[in-house]
DNA sequence: CGAGATTTGTGCGTATGTATT
DNA sequence: AAATACATACGCACAAATCTC
């Protein structure tokens, strides 16, 4: 059960809660939260906050729901390394509504933004690979 | 008025209705988007389904939004270039509850996360910094 | 194959709190 | 002080996906 405590919002401590779990290994990677209802049980709070505690965990790639399954801890597979051209200009942001569809990337996975010296430039799904720097 | 379309959240749509408006520059960068009141009465829809939209164009880091003020389409600075040492690798995540708090990152901004070929590694918020490739 | 149970998703309503102007 | 705008929290109902029997 959660006491609230004053200045943070109630889903924000639910929240910590389940980080904490899932940092200390209590919740493994590939393992499944709580489902809704008995997270609502646990901590005593409607079903919306238990949600936008999930939610805020999404939001951080902490955590993968699938809808009718429940939400699990997520995965970090094995990344492949990339090393782009001299010159190249590489940034960092969230996907585009697009660029989630066509890529197939998950909620809170920023992709790299590589620009090459010619003008061209492609996005990479951060949670697939990473930039080694020659 | 939105006509919902089967098979898209009605959500979805008012989100998509605004990123249109933000790309065609019909609200440029640093311009608020209409209040959420404006917004029910405009797409004719609730107020929850009003900041659901707002929250998906919040996520990717499209817009900013500060509470008793407004949501503004968020601009985009000028960016400090990085060229971290040969041998280091360069990872892009969604920063911690702490990195944000501590860096002051905003949300739908990820992290570039530098790892020094001597192991130590440190985060740059990606709406600050670009990485050269030398 | 279907039926039912479980779990997450969507949408609306209401009330109250907090921040800004 | 008042008005405006976003934030939090609860509730309800139904939809959609998944699994089990």
């Amino acid at each position: 059960m959660i006491n609230p405590q004053p200045g943070a919002a109630l889903y924000a401590q639910v929240a910590a809660e389940l980080r904490k779990d899932i940092r200390s290994g209590r919740i493994p990677p590939g393992k499944p939260l709580p489902s809704e209802k008995t997270m609502q049980q646990q901590y005593g709070v409607s079903r919306e906050t238990v949600r936008k505690a999930v939610a805020l965990l999404r939001a951080e790639g902490l955590v993968a729901v699938r809808q009718g399954h429940g939400s699990y801890v997520r995965e970090q597979p094995d990344l492949e390394t990339l090393t782009p051209p001299a010159g190249s200009e590489v940034t960092a942001r969230m996907p585009t509504a697009e660029e989630r569809g066509q890529l197939g990337i998950g909620e809170g996975v920023p992709v790299f933004w590589i620009i090459h010296p010619d003008g061209s430039a492609r996005a990479y799904a951060a949670d697939q690979y990473s930039i080694r720097m020659p």
